[in-house]
DNA sequence: TATTGTTATACTCTATAACTATA
DNA sequence: TATAGTTATAGAGTATAACAATA
């Protein structure tokens, strides 16, 4: 197969695909809801705890690209069901770093999330070379919305 | 080893990383609001019956992974500005279909949607193989959201 | 009786603005 | 004066439920 990079015309026809189907998947992902009645952003910044350790509220906003208030909120949400705990910065008082309790662990690791266990469910119905190609989007998707 | 699959372990950290990765593109394509006071809902439903011509709520909505009420109210809104009309269905009387007037079809082809012309922009930023490479994703995305 | 669409209402998620506290 | 976080409010986007009209 030949390289040809794609013109700016043929890619305009590929803008509209492209934000339909993230809303569709959004959509999606928001009505599979089970036992578990965590969203898609307390979800992400239980996974982000859980993989980075402790964060403020600032460090998680930018890193899922959301004002601070918003992130605060999620962060009340989430405390308010003990699945995050705050704790006090060591040199900044005005800072609060949050982090990952055992019981939000617990909720991570259980069966019982619906919006996890459907799309990976789903991931792993696709063909090895379409999973390949799915993952390898997710860095330029976020490339895409740091630009 | 010829083919790797994928575990179903190893999916399971993408899994995270898709959503936020998804949520932060629509964030982003939400907050980039120029002349254009269109939402991506709006867009999505204008260059559909730009490319299929004149379609029934329940179809739009189908395609849109969307509830026909919901749906309703974004045609509503189109409707509202003049950039989709409505006419009878030929044979079923409590079908309408929805078509995209001439001042829709401006708008789709005019400079000044900011939130298209971002996405295009940061698409063309990619290099040749990471733009075949997302492209690629999108269908995927679609079977997810259909599965 | 089933389907298409409308109307009314409520909920989820995120943003903006104003404020407090610490640096 | 600048930064981190909180509180209050508003808005966009979508869903659910109840209804009307047509099939």
């Amino acid at each position: 197969m030949v390289k040809t990079p794609r013109s700016q015309a043929s890619m305009a026809s590929s803008v509209n695909e492209l934000t339909t189907a993230v809303g569709q998947l959004l959509r999606r992902l928001r009505s599979e809801t089970g036992t578990d009645e965590l969203n898609l952003s307390q979800l992400g910044v239980l996974g982000r705890l859980d993989q980075q350790g402790p964060m403020t509220t600032a460090d998680l906003a930018r890193a899922e690209s959301m004002k601070p208030q918003s992130m605060g909120t999620i962060l009340a949400s989430l405390e308010q069901e003990g699945l995050v705990e705050r704790n006090p910065h060591p040199s900044d008082g005005r800072q609060v770093l949050f982090a990952m309790t055992g019981k939000g662990a617990d909720v991570r690791r259980k069966r019982g999330n619906a919006k996890r266990e459907w799309l990976l469910a789903a991931l792993m119905q696709l063909e090895p070379d379409e999973q390949r190609t799915l993952l390898d989007a997710i860095p330029l998707i976020k490339r895409l919305s740091e630009s």
